[in-house]
RNA sequence: GGCCCGUUGGUCUAGCGGCUUAGGACGCCGCCCUCUCACGGCGGAAACCAGGGGUUCGAAUCCCCUACGGGCUACCA
């Protein structure tokens, strides 16, 4: 039995998402503990696509999800496997358990099974299938056949109780009615979620199956099958759900769950699953902050929660701005391109010539941004020379020392080709002694005059950073704003 | 209705019978750093461990009941 611990070459985990839209953080953690549990015990990570049911779109949803794995950083081993491609299989198990009397045709139509299954529940009883056709008769099937009556196949359900051993929640035992004669192949010749995934998981080799907490009750069902077909029954670890601040299964309506919409709006891979891995994990040590090589050397299943976790985003966005601060430039400056172009701050050629300035740029918003999105309106100050005076930008223009404050500072600036870190707090001096202004009276005039605001990142990254061109250019349509 | 799973501060959680006056993190509040904002550092408020019964010398931790939340009960996955 493979526990956590010890390396294990064995082991074959699988994701295996129904493409019914986009993956959710929900998906995405499940994917995330099968892809931490491959990694760490040097096993095989499967993706396998549920997508029997023929009813629903999925092409498009598929690439979604695809994208979205990659996006994460969730890399697997085998795959995409899609269950549509092996419907002939799943026929061919289900009428070997025909022949071995497993399984039965059963005739009922969906419209009578529902009158039946009302029935059962006007009168209180538990609504299942009451075995109508277990024990046909040739002549009833013969009959049932002329009739052109094309048959679903169900499994004959043992009359016993099933144990499930979870390695997340421990033994969960069922009694032996817990369950009537389900369908394993309907009427179509496509399979059910329960003949299928026993099918896969069994064909695939998967040793544990890992998913989400909503297919726990599935399990005593799946266990009959691989007993009866006399399939060796893997080990099972359901995760429980994670909901909406409302407590309510997550949804659309409540706020962003899909993960390319999570990166649409400037969180990072990292920062994401690093936030899920917490949903429903917790770390053995103190340490919250987490990389994904550093999730695999410390995630082990019996650190999985059994209740069910409400996401904050909130704590999302600490973990992102924390994974920015971590960041090298040159990488965060790559990443933040697309939202400075999309602002109209650079193009694709300021993007190579401005690079040494961009770079500078960065390292000084680093600390401010939460989003990587948040750039378009940090980094404004740079390049939009208009100046937006904010309230105490406004204020500081009616202050007593401010004119002197200016002036000071555009004689200053004829001084020097350009300001830098090392002749930057010589300058400052130097206002500061022609202007008779000094601290607050001396700071928030400069950052008034050439960014229009009362607060701010540090005045030394603004002044090194714009040209004396573009400050002596602010700072007299700041003179203008004064005497006005 | 039946069957399962769950319930520790607003949120994520630690805790697996005594180490607990219930620990950490996010958020919130205050102080420090500082021209300011952010970062960072320090401190604080915030949980009668869902409620009630047991078991035990001793229970957040074990058992039972109740309440609440969730899941399943399909020819959905």
């Amino acid at each position: 039995m493979p526990t956590d611990g010890f390396i294990n070459a064995e082991v074959k985990v699988r994701f295996a998402p129904s493409p019914t839209g986009y993956l959710h953080i929900g998906g995405a953690r499940t994917a995330l503990f099968n892809y931490l549990y491959a990694r760490k015990f040097n096993g095989t990570f499967l993706l396998r696509i549920e997508d029997t049911d023929i009813k629903r779109e999925k092409e498009d949803s598929i690439v979604r999800i695809l994208e979205d794995m990659k996006w994460l950083g969730l890399s697997w081993d085998e795959g995409p496997v899609r269950q549509t491609q092996r419907l002939d299989i799943y026929k061919k198990f289900a009428e070997e358990m025909l022949e071995k009397g497993l399984a039965f045709k059963c005739y009922c139509t969906p419209e009578e099974l529902e009158t039946k299954r009302q029935k059962m529940k006007d009168e209180k009883l538990n609504p299942r299938y009451d075995g109508t056709c277990r024990h046909l008769t040739p002549e009833q099937t013969a009959q049932f056949e002329a009739e052109g009556r094309k048959p679903a196949i169900r499994f004959r359900v043992p009359d016993r109780k099933v144990t499930v051993n979870d390695l997340v929640r421990g033994e969960v035992i069922y009694d032996e009615d817990f369950a009537g004669d389900f369908v394993i192949l309907k009427s179509d010749g496509t399979p059910s979620y329960n003949f299928a995934v026993v099918i896969d998981d069994y064909q695939m080799g998967v040793t544990i199956v890992m998913r989400g907490e909503e297919h726990l009750v599935n399990t005593p069902r799946q266990v009959l099958l691989y007993e009866a077909m006399g399939f060796q029954v893997p080990q099972f670890a359901h995760i429980s759900m994670i909901l909406s601040p409302s407590r309510e299964k997550l949804s659309k309506r409540h706020g962003t769950v899909a993960v390319d919409l999570f990166k649409q709006e400037g969180y990072l891979p990292e920062a994401m699953v690093n936030y899920i891995a917490l949903l429903g994990w917790s770390p053995p040590e103190g340490k919250e902050l987490f990389s994904l090589d550093e999730l695999i050397e410390a995630f082990s299943l019996d650190r999985v929660a059994k209740n069910p976790a409400v996401y904050d985003v909130e704590k999302l966005k600490w973990i992102n701005s924390q994974h920015i601060q971590k960041m090298d430039n040159e990488k965060l400056l790559e990443l933040l391109i697309p939202y400075l172009k999309s602002a109209g701050f650079v193009n694709d050629e300021t993007v190579v010539s401005k690079r040494e300035t961009l770079l500078k740029i960065t390292e000084a918003l680093k600390p401010r941004l939460v989003l990587l999105s948040d750039v378009a309106r940090e980094a404004a100050i740079f390049f939009d020379d208009e100046l937006h005076f904010d309230e105490q930008g406004k204020e500081a223009l009616g202050w007593e020392a401010t004119p002197a404050v200016f002036d000071a500072f555009l004689e200053v600036l004829d001084e020097y080709e350009s300001l830098t870190a090392d002749n930057f707090m010589e300058a400052i001096k130097k206002i500061q002694k022609k202007s008779g202004a000094k601290g607050k009276n001396l700071y928030v005039p400069l950052r008034a005059g050439i960014t229009g605001q009362g607060h701010g990142i540090d005045m030394s990254w603004i002044m090194t950073i714009l040209t004396p061109e573009q400050m002596k250019n602010r700072l007299k349509s700041a003179k203008q704003m004064v005497l006005a």
